[in-house]
Order: C-alpha cells, then sequence, then structure tokens
RNA sequence: GGGCGGAUAGCUCAGAUGGGAGAGCACAGCCCUUACAAGGCUGGGGUCACAGGUUCGAUCCCUGUUCCGCCUACCA
C-alpha cells in the first residue's frame, strides 16, 4: 500500500488477509503458551445458510476470542455443524422429491447416503459465510455431530444414563408431527394462536332422557371419545355421573365422569374426553378407576383409522371435522358453533398442526440431572448474563418435564438398543429383551440369541448437542484438549436456545465431566428488522449478512452489530448505521493515509532514537518520551489509555456496545478532530516537533488499530501491514517495536497505559477558548475562510501559561490570524465574548458584527445560566440536602454554583458594553 | 392464566452501582480549509409513557395504570 486509495475498498483485502491468517495457522492455539481461553461455537445446522442471528453470535465470539488472544491467552474457539435431523432430512427429501424419488423407494441406507453426499456437497456452505465474516476458529478441529468421534460420545451416554436406569422406554401420548412423521419433545412444538370454532354437540343419553351438551374445538375426535367428563362439585351435573350416554355417529355407549380437573365455567362445564388424541383427557382416563379405554381414530399420517369407522377411515383429520360436524348436523346434534381463539401446537420444523398420539418412545429422566444444574447457576458456578434470563432458566429447570428423545426419522443417532426376539430365558424375558450396548452385539447377552434388531430410530438431534462441549474435545477419551480447555470459558448464544441447549449441557457436563461446561453464558438478542419483527423468509424481511457484506464490507457490517448488542434488549437492524459504520472505516482509512503521506518527510533516526523510548507496559510498544512531546501528543497518549480501559472494561463485562462506542468516539472525535489537526502545525512547520508528533502519530495509529482489531479485523490488518512497510522502509523498525509482529492479530492488545491528567487538563483550556471562537463563527455567520484576531483575557496562571505556549494550536484550529493572551487584555469595541470560568474570549468582528445578534446570543446563554442557578439555590438552601448529602456532592454542587455565578456576572458585563456601543453607535 | 422485557430528541437506540439528559441518522446554516464532501464547523429539537410513593434529591428504586413485544401454560 505504497499510495493508498482515497477511500477503503474491502473487496480483495478480506479474502487477502484471511488466507494469510489460515496460512500462518494463527487460529490454532496448539504453539501458544498461556492461560486457556475456550469457546464452543453453537453448531449451525449444516443445512443452514448465515442469517443475521448467526452473525451476530459469531462476531461476538470473534471479537472475544481475538481479543483474548491478543491479551496473551491461549486461545481456541472450537467451530463445527449440527447434523439437524429432522431439518436434514426434510431438505434431502424435497432433493429428492425433484427428482421424482422418495426415500421409502430408496430404502434407509441408501437414503443416509444420500444425505451424506449431500452434506459433502453442501455442508460446507455456513462454514465458508463464518469465514467471510473473518470468524478465527480452528478450523483444524472442526466437528460435525455425526462424526465417528461425536457418535461414539453419544453411544457412550446413552449406554450409561440406560444402565442408571436414567432412560427407559413408555407407551404414552406425545407430540406427534404427522408430515414429519415423528415424535417432538415438548420444546419441539410451537404454541400459536389461531381462531377456531366451538362446537357444542349434543350427546343423548342412552335411556332417552334427554342430552348433554360439550363443547370442543376438535369434533372430529368425538370419534375417539371414551368418557363425558363434569366437575364432581357441579350442582348441574352431579345427579348425571353415572349416566350411560350414546356417542353419536358410532352408537358406542359411554359413561358420563367426574373430574376435579374439568372447569365448570368453561364451555357447558361438560367434557367429551378423548384419551388418545388429548393430554389433558388422557390425564383424566388414568385418573379413572378402572382407567379409562383409549381409542386411536387419528392414525401417524394425520387420516383417520378403522378405528374412526368406516365411512371416516383414511380421510384427513381436517376433511373429516368438516363431514363429521356435516353429519352431526344433519342429526340435529349440534346446538350452536362459535368463533373462537386458541393455542394450537405446531411442529417447529415444518410447522404443521401437531396430533397428540400415544406411542412407544425413548425418554430421558430428567429430574435428578436438572438439581445439580440448577445448582450449578444459583450457586454462581455459572454466571448467566445478563442476569435476567436467571429466572426463566430456573422456572423452566424446576417445572423440566421428561424429554422425550426418539424420533421417527432415518437422519440421525441410531439408537444404541437392540431387542432380542427370542427371548429364550427369565432373564432376558424380564429385561423384555433390551440391549442397550456402545458396540452392535452379535448375540444377546442374557440368552445368547442371535434373532437381534436393532430399534429402528435415532435420538433427537438435541441429544447430541447437548455433549457438545466435551464430545468436540474428544471425550470419552481422557486427551490433552479436554485437560486444557474444559470448562470452556464462555457460551455466546441467544435465548431461544437456553432450554433447547444450555440447560441441557449443563446437565450433561456436569453429570459426564463432573463439571460445568462453561463459566460464562453470555446471551444476546435477537435480530428483529427494523420494524421490531422477527426475521423470517416467510414475512420476507430477512436481511442477508453476506449481502451487508458485499455492500458495505465485513467490517463496517461486524462493528455495526457489535454497537447495536446492548443487553437485555432485541436488535432492531437497520442498514443506516451499517452505512454509518462504513464512513467509520473510511474515515479510519484516510487518517492513516495522512499519517503515512508524512511518514515520507522523517528523519528516521532523529524519529527512532529522540522520541521513542522502551514501552511502559508490555503490550503498547515504545512510547514516545513524553519529555519532548508536545501538550497534544501527550493529551492523545492519555486519552488513547483511557479509551484502552474503557474497551477492556467493557468487553470485560460483555458491554460490546460500550467497547465499540468507546473506540468509535476516540478515533473519531479525539484522534482525527484534534490531535491530527493540531498534528498539522508540527508537521508543516518543520521545527524539532516533527520527529515528536510522527512518533506519537505512528504510535496512536498502531494502538488505534490494535484496539479495534477484534471488531474490524480486515481494515486493520491491511492498515497495519501497510504502515509496517513504510516504517521498515525508513529502517526504523527494530528499536520501534511498534508494528512488530507478523500480524495485528498476533500483536499486544493495549491496556493498562499510563494517564496524564495534566496534559489533559491544560488541553481543556485549548479546546474551550477554540470551541468559543467556533461558536462565535458559526453562530455569527462568519465564514470560514475569514481568519480573526482572538483576544483572551485570562485569570489565572495556570489559564495563561498553557494558552501562552500553545498559541499555535489556538490558531490553527480556530482560524486566527494572530492570537493575544493576558490578564490585561482588553475587550475590544464590537466584538463577540465566550465567557468561561477562567478566561473570556473576544472576537472582534468590525463591520462583520451584528450587535443585536451579539446580544441575543447572549442573552440566551445568560437565561441558561440563570435557570441552572436557580435551581442549584433551591437545592443549597435546602437545610436536608447540606444535612444528608454527601460532602463531595455538596462541594460539587457548591463549585459549580460559584462557577455559575462568575459567569453570569461576565455575561451581564458583555451584554451591557454591548449594548453601550450599540448606543454609540 | 403465569412470567419477563420495553416505553428517553423526528427515526433507531445508549444511559453498569440514584446527584448537572447522550450518540448515530435525519433536519437547518456556513464551508470542496493541502487525510477524508463517505468530509469539516455550528445550530435547533426531549414535561425521560401516565399516576402515586420512598429519598435531601428519581430517567434510574417501589406500587399501580395504559400501550407494545416476547416466553410459558392441559380451560375442552
Amino acid at each position: 500500500m505504497a499510495e493508498l486509495e482515497k477511500s477503503y475498498n474491502p473487496k480483495g483485502i478480506e479474502e487477502k488477509w484471511y488466507a494469510l491468517w489460515l496460512q500462518g495457522d494463527y487460529f490454532n492455539p496448539d504453539t501458544v503458551q498461556g492461560e486457556p481461553y475456550c469457546v464452543v461455537i453453537p453448531p449451525p445446522n449444516v443445512t443452514g445458510s448465515l442469517h443475521m442471528g448467526h452473525a451476530l453470535n459469531a462476531t461476538l465470539q470473534d471479537i472475544l476470542i481475538r481479543w483474548k488472544r491478543m491479551l496473551g491467552f491461549r486461545t481456541l474457539w472450537l467451530p463445527g455443524t449440527d447434523h439437524a435431523g429432522i431439518a436434514t432430512q426434510n431438505v434431502v427429501e424435497r432433493e429428492l422429491a425433484r427428482k421424482g424419488l422418495d426415500r421409502h423407494r430408496l430404502g434407509r441406507d441408501s437414503f443416509i447416503q444420500e444425505v451424506w453426499q449431500w452434506r459433502a456437497e453442501y455442508g460446507g456452505r455456513i462454514i465458508n459465510q463464518l469465514k467471510r465474516l473473518g470468524a478465527s476458529c480452528d478450523w483444524s478441529r472442526e466437528r460435525f455431530t455425526m462424526d465417528e468421534g461425536l457418535s461414539r460420545a453419544v453411544r457412550e451416554v446413552f449406554v450409561r444414563l440406560y444402565d442408571e436406569g436414567l432412560i427407559y422406554r413408555d407407551n404414552r401420548l406425545i407430540n406427534w408431527c404427522p408430515r414429519c412423521h415423528t415424535a417432538l419433545s415438548d420444546l419441539e412444538v410451537e404454541h400459536e394462536e389461531i381462531d377456531g370454532i366451538l362446537t357444542y354437540i349434543r350427546y343423548p343419553f342412552s335411556d332417552g332422557s334427554g342430552y348433554i351438551v360439550v363443547a370442543t374445538t376438535r369434533p372430529e375426535t368425538m370419534l375417539g371419545d371414551t368418557a363425558v367428563a363434569v366437575n364432581p362439585e357441579d350442582g348441574r351435573y352431579k345427579h348425571l355421573i353415572g349416566k350411560a350416554v350414546s356417542l353419536p355417529l358410532t352408537g358406542r355407549t359411554i359413561p358420563v365422569i367426574s373430574d376435579s380437573a374439568v372447569d365448570a365455567s368453561f364451555g357447558t362445564g361438560a367434557v367429551k374426553v378423548t384419551p388418545a388424541h388429548d393430554f389433558n383427557d388422557e390425564a383424566i382416563a388414568k385418573r379413572q378407576n378402572p382407567p379409562l379405554p383409549s381409542i386411536t381414530v387419528i392414525g401417524d399420517d394425520g387420516r383417520m383409522t378403522g378405528e374412526a369407522g368406516r365411512k371416516y377411515s383414511g380421510i384427513d383429520r381436517y376433511e373429516c371435522r368438516k363431514i363429521v360436524v356435516a353429519d352431526l348436523k344433519a342429526s340435529g346434534l349440534i346446538e350452536r358453533e362459535e368463533r373462537y381463539r386458541h393455542s394450537v401446537g405446531h411442529c417447529y420444523r415444518c410447522k404443521t398442526i401437531i396430533e397428540p398420539l400415544p406411542t412407544l418412545q425413548w425418554y430421558v429422566k430428567v429430574g435428578p440431572l436438572a438439581a445439580g444444574a440448577i445448582d450449578a447457576v444459583r450457586s454462581g458456578r455459572i454466571r448467566i448474563i445478563p442476569e435476567m434470563w436467571n429466572n426463566t432458566y430456573f422456572s423452566w429447570m424446576e417445572n423440566i418435564k421428561d424429554w422425550c428423545i426418539s424420533r421417527q426419522i432415518w437422519w440421525g443417532h441410531r439408537i444404541p438398543v437392540w431387542y432380542c426376539r427370542e427371548m429364550r430365558n427369565e432373564e432376558c424375558r424380564m429385561k423384555d429383551g433390551v440391549i442397550a450396548s456402545r458396540e452392535a452385539p452379535v448375540q444377546c447377552p442374557y440368552c445368547g440369541s442371535k434373532e437381534l434388531t436393532q430399534d429402528g430410530d435415532v435420538l433427537d438431534t438435541w441429544f447430541s448437542s447437548a455433549l457438545w462441549p466435551f464430545s468436540t474435545l474428544g471425550w470419552p477419551d481422557k486427551t490433552e484438549d479436554l485437560k486444557t480447555f474444559y470448562p470452556t470459558s464462555v457460551l455466546v448464544t441467544g435465548f431461544d436456545i437456553l432450554f433447547f441447549w444450555v440447560a441441557r449441557m449443563i446437565m450433561m457436563g456436569l453429570k459426564f465431566m463432573g463439571d460445568v461446561p462453561f463459566r460464562d453464558v453470555y446471551i444476546h438478542a435477537l435480530v428483529r428488522d427494523a420494524r421490531g419483527q422477527k426475521m423470517s423468509k416467510s414475512k420476507g424481511n430477512v436481511v442477508d449478512p453476506l449481502v451487508m457484506i458485499d455492500k458495505y464490507g465485513a467490517d463496517a457490517f461486524r462493528f455495526s452489530l457489535a454497537a447495536f448488542a446492548a443487553q437485555g434488549r432485541d436488535i432492531r437492524f437497520s442498514e443506516d448505521r451499517v452505512e454509518g459504520y462504513r464512513h467509520f472505516v473510511n474515515k479510519l482509512w484516510n487518517a492513516a493515509r495522512f499519517i503515512m503521506m508524512n511518514l515520507k518527510t522523517i528523519d528516521a533516526q532523529q524519529l527512532c532514537l529522540q522520541h521513542l523510548a522502551p514501552g511502559e507496559s508490555q503490550t503498547s510498544g515504545a512510547t514516545p518520551s513524553a519529555v519532548s512531546l508536545d501538550l497534544a501528543s501527550r493529551w492523545i497518549l492519555s486519552r488513547l489509555a483511557a479509551t484502552a480501559d474503557e474497551v477492556n472494561n467493557a468487553l470485560e463485562g460483555y458491554r460490546f456496545n460500550d467497547a465499540a462506542n468507546s473506540v468509535y468516539q476516540f478515533i473519531w472525535h479525539e484522534f482525527c478532530d484534534w490531535y491530527i489537526e493540531m498534528s498539522k502545525h508540527a508537521l508543516y512547520s518543520s521545527d524539532e516537533d516533527r520527529a515528536g508528533t510522527v512518533a506519537t502519530l505512528l504510535y496512536v495509529l498502531d494502538n488505534s488499530l490494535r484496539l479495534l482489531h477484534p471488531f474490524m479485523p480486515f481494515v486493520t490488518e491491511e492498515i497495519w501491514q501497510g504502515v509496517k512497510g513504510s516504517v521498515s522502509a525508513l529502517g526504523v523498525s527494530e528499536g520501534l517495536m511498534l508494528y512488530e509482529g507478523r500480524s495485528i492479530m498476533l500483536s499486544r492488545y493495549p491496556s493498562s497505559l499510563s494517564r496524564d491528567h495534566q496534559a489533559e487538563d491544560e488541553m481543556s483550556f485549548i479546546v474551550r477558548v477554540v470551541t468559543g471562537v467556533r461558536n462565535i463563527r458559526g453562530e455569527l455567520n462568519i465564514s470560514p475562510a475569514a481568519e480573526v484576531r482572538v483576544l483572551v483575557r485570562t485569570f489565572s496562571d495556570d489559564a495563561e501559561r498553557v494558552l501562552k505556549g500553545n498559541l499555535h494550536f489556538i490558531k490553527r484550529l480556530a482560524k486566527a490570524r494572530e492570537v493575544e493572551i493576558g490578564r490585561d487584555v482588553e475587550k475590544p469595541h464590537l466584538s463577540a465574548t465566550a465567557v468561561t470560568n477562567h478566561f473570556e474570549v473576544y472576537v472582534p468582528v468590525e463591520g462583520l458584527l451584528n450587535i443585536d445578534a451579539e446580544i441575543d446570543r447572549l442573552i440566551k446563554e445568560k437565561t441558561k445560566v440563570e435557570e441552572s442557578l436557580r435551581s442549584l439555590d433551591k437545592k443549597l438552601l435546602n437545610e436536608d440536602f447540606l444535612k444528608r448529602a454527601p460532602k463531595e456532592i455538596i462541594e460539587k454542587e457548591r463549585a459549580r454554583y460559584r462557577d455559575l455565578v462568575l459567569k453570569d456576572e461576565r455575561l451581564e458585563g458583555s451584554i451591557k458594553r454591548l449594548k453601550e456601543t450599540g448606543v454609540k453607535r
């Protein structure tokens, strides 16, 4: 980058540096010393394509990882993908359908091969997208949940839990997706409010003595009713309990029963009971003595079964609903229909309405595991950030139900259970012929039979995800990685998978590693669109991160996400702000361009020997030696130190937005707006300050780039390498200790630099004079081209000394032709005034000044001062305040009061003089 | 039904432990000043949703109300 372009263009540059980082193996911690710091990525679905949630998630992790790496930690960010059972199977099935095939015709083994084939072809997509973002994952450790190693971990865990009785099989109602043709866990069901109809149906008594009316939103299930239930306390129905009802359309006779779960105030107070298709009804049925029978009228394909009767058999459940209602109407058994809004469960993958079905499934008994997981958070061994999620976590964990882990699909970890078909002895029959085994058994361990068949189901995808923090590090082997990096440092994730994933990882980690899987859980926001809507393909409001990267560059995009990531709040994504941060990238770029342009004119020996002292802290390189620096340089070094502290503190607390804002504010509004402008004096006047100024420019740029690097890895590397080239061309890089090393990502992160409070105080005098003059220029509309005279009447020695010593800065920044400073400076006639505590600034504006405008301006300011004075006055006269407020607050307010009184008097004086002038004129 | 979060400038949002209301964008004025017009300087704009309470003092803590958003639950 000998000659920099006028603006930064990320195309090509991002790829170039990412390739270099990979080539240098910089993401790999193997050869690094230091305290371990580890993050495992929430594995995106292998079918996935990078969306805003991933982008935010990965950006935050990369910021942490790059930051810690630069701080000297032995840093591992472990990447990988999830096999995503149902989602992936769906995708491949759609693919097959396009070719006119389906998985049943293909057969299980061929289908699985198809999926692997698909993965080989497309599974790397999201990984490549993460690379575009700049993610510094150690790709040599990339894992996939279906890898052999991870599959072994899955079998190990399953068998151990089974042997301990924590995994069992049971036949009960589960959530069934008729489209995906599989069981789902409670978590995989999304409840959504929909408009339905509440149908009131008359159920005639068998003895012909009238009827009882029940209300239902699912009339078709009446074909499977096995009772009508009422509340035992309900006076209207008490006498009917035990009576027989003739179930319409079926001719079956069912009883009227009582159950306290029935709400007398809802509907008619009488409820039809369908144990096979409703969780409530199942519970009621089980409470009866003897339990009510269960009749399954809807099959696993969502069509009515033979049990529903010949007329309805084979018909889709919703078609059947219409027919049943029509048939009932024809018999005069529909009392009325009401519109009714209620929530209905949908499959989280395909949005099909869930059908509760009685089936035989595998479950994990979570109660015993949950206790430890609750304690880990309660005791602080795991910290959830922000804390507000603690409550959500606790309330879910405390009400946790057993976890259905079997899925009737093909893609996933096959359940490591075999069934003995012969069950030749008592022991085998006692065990139901169930063999849970890490490897495929050759013969039945109980009876020796060789007639074994493996369970056809696979495990819930989240079962393998739950093991991710240790299975990826090599468990069940005792690997070096596991020893070094477990427990991992922090998990960064969205709250939407707090239960699916985070809670289960904690349970499994505690169970199998005997320790928590991570110290911190940082829960970030959900990215919504500009109107606050959840982004979804169907709504068409999705913002594609890759489009953002193409349009604005990965750096601007990443920085935006970090700046958006305020804790505890959802993000409304606005493209305008990304554009704003692209401007910031460009600002930085141009600052670097400026510095490099001025580098050519410097004498290398002078720069190196006289102006760079060995760095006071190991992390920041050589520091410009303070003795020989001008005020501006000392000031910017101190501001840099303050900024480094702010950024480090903010990142320590996961306040990414604060960190981003600090560095933005520093680079733009302190370094560029003030320091670079001030540096021009030394640079252009070729006096002895030049070398110190160049040294400071180089130093502050270097440290700014490093501060910014975790947020904007590409542009910082590009500039840093460019400056490095120029610096070494000067032949001073050896002694400089700046821009050292092969890459900025391997340099040290700025921290614990020293402040220079005196320089900051002194600089504030200059700032106040300059802004005073600028205000006057702006408000009185004095052309920026016009040079003015500036007079400053000082009231303190400090102010006088500092201002006199830095006239050149005032001249440059305020565009002043000449500056006069002193205690005895007189206010010229026809001049505008700016008032501060330490001095008054006068700008003579003969001919230019509109006296009335200037008087208005001063009166406006005086009004503000007096307003503040009034409220302060009240406060300081309040005895309670004086009695109870802390001393330092009272002193602060008093000082403020004194300053304001002074200012008020001076303003008054200026106004008076101006009025006199006006009269004279 | 239960729980959580939000309500601050025209817009999008910051304000970590109570003590002088901020940023970015947008808007207005003046400037192509030799890093940057994707820029510079200046300016206007807020009863911090509403009502109470605690406190010497509340945008911040407590209670209630209204309006949004989310999570969760077996009222058919």
